[in-house]
DNA sequence: TAGATTGTTAATCGATTAACAATC
DNA sequence: TAGATTGTTAATCGATTAACAATC
């Protein structure tokens, strides 16, 4: 379909899509690289360039087709794959993420919740059931499941990822915070709060001690 | 003390003072940039020009001595100020945070979480009481507090980030799914998960099908 | 001292921007 | 048709890598 695509690219067609799912909320049915720059900070010639990468979605003297372009983008992006997806670990964070997150709305439809406190197994969040985490195999074996949120203690997370791989997960959501160990075959998203807090941090401190450099 | 650092760069920094503050705890007293590069995958050059952003850390022959360095990163990231830090809205996520989330190790010291909850106020989350969020000012006014988390629901966001503007908030670690307009004198941080749940399926999906490009 | 490894300059590579012909 | 805006090539800019002199 197309070469190596740069993270910053890919990056950057998230917040296309979710710009353009915004304008097609508000019923706009057409947009130009130049309007979108003008809100979203992108020069009109990079908007088009990383556009191109997948082929042309615009038409030369009219622009780009909100619902058009938001299709392709979907497609792309995985949207349009359905993928389906489990929560390991039913603490405070991986409560926290069935409770607030929306899947659905990234196309990913949030199957089941495994944890190892017994007290939790049978009861549900949000409508999704939590499962013994020793029935993780039988279950993966009964329904397709794409991808697995980590988000149990780190102690627990290699023999999980070593479980999950036999099981042939597609990829992982990682919130385990450590770096994974996996096969070429798994797609691994890390997402480091840590590394975000620093980075706030380090902002600050940039602010607030300016270029003295002379 | 230098010229605007590229985000790539502080990205950088970040992965370095984590990795050396692993080889610290091992009693690893030197590192070379060669092998930093063997462990962690840049470029030994790329190291040394990193870092060298702020001036030379090592000694020729040498190396770095890791907890010079661990010190001077240390200093460029913020941890030293020991930043003061408050969490705004205990709900799941919130609660989440100030349970799981080791503030300390990145120097900074969560104070005070707020809600609106009449329930919840005067409880606690180990050990940081919750206040209410109608008392935000009058506990600004008599602590020096520098970063808000904020985890409460969009709609209140707006406000909020209003109140914490006149309170001369410093820095803000976003987690309301929204882009906060801010002045320029606050630093933000914007944790969407979305995006990187978003980048996990673009890449699952462009591994799935992978180039026919001809 | 000889060996090692930094700090730094120069060369390369890749990503962003500019420009414009194609065309709706 | 004339005006607008894409798709795409070429030019520029910045970031990464290579090389090596400085020096511990």
């Amino acid at each position: 379909m197309k070469k190596n695509i740069p993270v910053a690219v890919s990056k950057r067609l998230i917040r296309y899509y979710r710009y353009l799912l915004a304008l097609d909320m508000s019923n706009v049915s057409k947009v130009s690289s130049n309007s979108l720059s003008n809100k979203m900070g992108f020069t009109a010639s990079q908007i088009r360039q990383d556009l191109n990468h997948f082929g042309g979605f615009g038409q030369q003297g009219y622009g780009y087709n909100v619902k058009t372009l938001l299709n392709e983008l979907g497609t792309i992006l995985g949207v349009k794959s359905s993928y389906t997806a489990i929560i390991i670990g039913s603490g405070h964070l991986g409560s926290a993420i069935a409770y607030n997150f929306n899947f659905a709305k990234r196309g990913i439809h949030l199957k089941a919740i495994f944890d190892i406190r017994v007290d939790l197994i049978g009861t549900d969040i949000q409508g999704v059931s939590i499962y013994d985490i020793k029935d993780l195999e039988s279950y993966m074996s009964s329904n397709k499941i794409d991808i697995a949120v980590l988000t149990l203690p780190k102690k627990d997370t290699i023999e999980i990822v070593d479980r999950l791989t036999k099981c042939k997960i597609k990829g992982i959501w990682n919130f385990s915070n450590m770096e994974l160990e996996t096969n070429k075959n798994i797609v691994v998203e890390n997402v480091h709060l840590g590394d975000s807090l620093m980075s706030l941090s380090f902002n600050i401190n940039s602010h607030e001690y300016p270029d003295d450099n002379s």
